[in-house]
DNA sequence: CCATTCAGTGAACGATTGTGCACTAACATG
DNA sequence: CATGTTAGTGCACAATCGTTCACTGAATGG
């Protein structure tokens, strides 16, 4: 006998549980909303209809899309900083290559939250800008220590450093954009994009080896 | 006596000069009101609103908001392309961080511009993006060949020299983004962010001169 | 077991949106 | 001067928006 129209079946878990889980279906339907779309023409209640509640029932989660928008930012960015912690334990990450290599798998793996970072990083909302901003300044100052420690840049100005250490963080960022745009994984596309990439940190570390960083 | 309330003052103008008198109102208003939010925020009503016409007669210059967004690329580019050419016409700029120094100065002069570039590059409809897009491969294949004359880069793989000008492009192109972010031009932010892509310059120069076009 | 909490409902509101249509009046043209 | 073209107007419409409010009913805890 087949279920009833009208059979409303309550889903299993404690109420904190299934509070949790609409929480997480109004994050993830967002995000899946920005595949195509930027956050700032997302509208509250397509959020709501995309986690399968009624508009008023999204206030009993976020203040405003906003606070929405922060949320997501945060948990993306806890993503990204726990691949910084993987890349960092794992012994076998030396050179700056290998580490891109680890950022074009974590980008694959995790599309609609990179995606969401690099659309609203210069786009959208102000709050969500900022914090995009602060997430990074503390990336670039973490692979600036890395660098001090390498062989031959010991005695380099920290300036300097940390101008290497941007210069190496925005080329990985470029192409972390790049990859988003190509639809097909695995493409020809995708390997000249990396390829690239590639070449270009390696050109940055030639750089590196021939910079004088005492001035005069 | 003063004007009464009511008396139509008629511009002056052929009908075909204050039309596009008109056009250049909406491109303007809409880089205005951009100046705080997204392209995708801004409703077609508030775009008409601050040109002053009804919100039909938008129609009459553009299909949608989205042929309007792809004007504005347009727009922009034609600026950016005209910088282009007079820096190659003038026989000083010879370096790379010559050529940044006129690039901050546009920047500075046309803030509005930038601005919508930089933000509409990832962020909101498809077709402006892809409208941008396409300009940067025309602007990267220029300077590509630009490079392809430079003294020790005649026997350079293609694909290398295009690798080359992608990243000194993508690191200028980071730097504007910068700047539209210091609130104070002359600061001593934008002074830092000067020096230091100056030296990211200098840094990948430097890697060129290293590199070995061949490969094995 | 009974009172309380609270995630989600559903109707209603005033505002704003994009767009269709019939129009006007100043301009251009022959 | 007569006629056609067209930039801009004004009204109307159905959709959608964010937010309010009173509510329901299952889970919670004393």
């Amino acid at each position: 006998m087949r279920a009833h129209k009208l059979d409303v079946v309550t889903e299993p878990g404690t109420r904190a549980e299934r509070k949790e889980r609409t929480r997480q279906a109004l994050i993830e339907g967002t995000l899946d909303l920005l595949r195509e779309r930027s956050f700032a023409s997302v509208s509250l209640r397509e959020v709501a209809r995309s986690a399968g509640i009624v508009p008023t029932a999204f206030y009993r989660h976020f203040a405003s899309m906003e606070d929405l928008g922060v949320a997501l930012v945060e948990d993306s960015m806890r993503m990204l900083r726990q691949m910084l912690r993987d890349a960092r334990r794992n012994p076998s990450t030396k050179t700056a290559t290998e580490s891109f290599g680890i950022l074009v798998r974590q980008v694959r793996s995790h599309e609609d939250q990179f995606r969401f970072l690099s659309r609203e990083r210069y786009g959208g909302v102000t709050g969500v800008r900022r914090a995009f901003a602060t997430e990074l300044r503390l990336f670039v100052s973490e692979l600036t220590i890395d660098l001090s420690r390498m062989p031959g840049l010991e005695q380099w100005d920290v300036a300097d450093l940390e101008m290497t250490a941007d210069l190496l963080v925005s080329t990985m960022l470029t192409a972390v954009v790049g990859l988003l745009e190509i639809d097909r994984p695995g493409s020809q596309n995708e390997k000249d994009l990396i390829e690239r990439t590639e070449k270009q940190i390696r050109m940055i570390m030639l750089g590196m080896s021939r910079w004088e960083p005492r001035r005069a």
